[in-house]
DNA sequence: ACCCAGGTGTTTC
DNA sequence: GAAACACATGGG
């Protein structure tokens, strides 16, 4: 059992960090290929600010968005597209993404794709771990790690969500750990500068061997 | 100096 | 439709 011998090797992470629904949405989108240590900076300052809400956020002159989403990186691109997904919230739920959330998942889901600088990774994760909605989130780490165990055939993001869909059943707990683990584990692998990694707990099940795990 | 980070939207063959 | 590109800061 692949989730329970990641769980033993790496605990329970309890992801994801945040105090609010909104919180967890912003931080969805501001770590699109982004260290989340930076987003913990961009969003430690819209803390300190008091400016962790649709409305203020929407509010907000473009250099001051901009200056709150700098640490990230993209910040440009980030700073329009946060302030096109709090506008949305406002007029079409009131100003709480709570409102949006409790819809139906795939009603909930189809609408924040319509919403720019939301892919399906990014709608995922608000709908599980800000909305409790029982989808299982597919990035890049996810799709490195079935390709890892399953011999690399490629796959879109469809076919590897449907797969983890059939598998596991759909529980928020193992949903939101077992992404959590996956991302963790992943950021252990082999790269060009650490081309062999130690102690991988998945080591005898690697299609292609330990010394190529790598990208 | 180089590579990587919890992607997405647009442009181009 | 796939593939290539733009977006940008911060850390190893």
């Amino acid at each position: 059992m692949v989730y329970g011998r990641l769980l033993a090797a790496y605990g329970r992470l309890g992801w994801w960090p945040g105090d609010s629904p909104f919180e967890v949405c912003v931080g969805a989108m501001l770590t699109q290929q982004t260290s989340w240590k930076n987003v913990e900076r961009a969003i430690g300052m819209m803390k300190a600010e008091n400016m962790l809400s649709p409305n203020k956020l929407a509010a907000l002159p473009r250099e001051n968005l901009e200056r709150l989403c700098r640490p990230t990186g993209f910040y440009r691109q980030k700073s329009i597209r946060l302030r096109g997904f709090c506008k949305h919230i406002i007029q079409h739920h009131g100003g709480a993404v709570e409102n949006m959330l409790a819809q139906d998942l795939e009603t909930a889901r189809e609408e924040l794709l319509s919403i720019k600088g939301i892919g399906e990774e990014t709608a995922d994760s608000m709908l599980l771990y800000a909305g409790a909605h029982p989808t299982f989130v597919v990035d890049a780490y996810t799709t490195r790690f079935l390709g890892r165990l399953d011999g690399w055939a490629e796959k879109d993001y469809g076919s590897v969500q449907k797969l983890f869909h059939d598998k596991i059943p759909p529980n928020l707990e193992v949903y939101r750990e077992y992404h959590a683990l996956i991302v963790e584990h992943g950021k252990n692998r082999c790269t060009k500068s650490k081309p062999r990694c130690s102690g991988c707990p998945l080591e005898d099940m690697c299609a292609e061997g330990i010394s190529r795990c790598g990208p």
